[in-house]
DNA sequence: CAAAGATGTGAATCATCGTTCATTACTTGA
DNA sequence: TCAAGTAATGAACGATGATTCACATCTTTG
């Protein structure tokens, strides 16, 4: 005998529920996690901050989804990169290549998912987010061992080791965003492509 | 006629001074620098809140001091190694190692002064601090490639991945922190030497 | 349209900390 | 001991920004 969630309703409330993440992820991809104040969002959002709070219970869990949502694709990326059917280190450099290319092409979200400290909830998520990463680097890497292309090593340490190489040379404080043209660029990334090739198929004693 | 700075008074002075360095930066080591409060350091301290004031005029300044005693420090290890007159690659792995050894036995600390996000001062400190290592570490590359022991490569770049490595391999995921026996921490350091000397001295193309 | 319920609103509240400053307690040289 | 100055104190202040909540508005069903 009165109100009853209908499909309108659940579309509606959907659709605000993505507009804020939308929002939200712009402003992160603007300034970074810190960057990001509930009111502003509201306000971009055409919304009032009180309803942001029917959407997400708190400020934490509407990053922590935020991260969730870019993550995500970024990692499907990968995995798409380490199922091709290619000799081993050619997807190798194929997933160095695209993760740099990606990087740089929003360096300062690139920062907000891979360094930028916000809470715990976010905090967790950046954990699983790297151990994806290295995940799908781990498995090109064990099927290259599996084949011969590279020696026998300890995967695990090696596929982090490439993950902090990448995120150090692109996207930390040193990277030099700005000297960018395009063809120093590709250099650059050559150069990060070679050294994580080298690393991996060296044949220093290979099996630390 | 009357008050005149003196040796006991100047001594008393420099005495806390350190004293409040000391117990901030233990509060570093302990939670990072996020964990830092005035009245918590002034408490550890047995002091007034206000008293810091006396020396130090704000909180980032504090902390930017804290940041360059640690760090010169630790920059002089590398120095001192990087000196050293051995062959590049012997240099290369001691370096590594040493990085290694001294990030996990306080991985707080190295986390916070590694990666960390302050504010302003602090941040170009550790701009500073990393361009450091870079150096350190390129210097030795460069050792080698004049000495014939590394092909040619993109130094800087390099030694920007090396730096990479290291930080995330040891202290990105502070995730198993927990489970470091000895010898693991062993394994996982040769592992990450391994790694850093194949991709120096790697055959792959080497002009990046 | 009315009642019931859900949603939206945004000013007020709360919490956290860095920073200040009037006051008190020392130190020093005469 | 006194005057002149310095250091220490810590409660109060101020700024920021997340969160709340009493109220208004909108949707739905009968």
């Amino acid at each position: 005998m009165a109100y009853r969630e209908t499909n309108k309703t659940r579309k509606h409330k959907e659709r605000v529920h993505n507009q804020i993440l939308s929002v939200a992820r712009a402003a992160v991809a603007e300034g970074g996690f810190a960057a990001v104040q509930m009111s502003s969002v509201a306000a971009a959002a055409g919304l009032a901050t009180g309803t942001l709070y029917r959407h997400f219970p708190s400020k934490a869990e509407l990053l922590a989804e935020v991260f969730r949502r870019v993550t995500k694709r970024e990692v499907q990326v990968m995995t798409a990169i380490a199922d091709t059917d290619g000799a081993a280190p050619s997807r190798l450099g194929d997933a160095v290549e695209v993760f740099a290319r990606r990087a740089l092409q929003s360096p300062v979200l690139a920062y907000a998912l891979i360094f930028e400290p916000v809470d715990t909830l976010v905090d967790a998520e950046r954990l699983a987010f790297r151990r994806s990463y290295a995940v799908v680097l781990g498995r090109i890497i064990d099927d290259g061992i599996k084949s011969g292309a590279f020696p026998a090593q300890n995967t695990s340490v090696v596929a982090n080791c490439i993950v902090g190489a990448l995120a150090e040379a692109l996207i930390g404080p040193l990277a030099d965003r700005t000297l960018t043209t395009r063809s120093e660029t590709g250099v650059e990334i050559e150069a990060i492509v070679t050294f994580c090739l080298n690393a991996v198929s060296g044949q220093q004693k290979g099996t630390a």
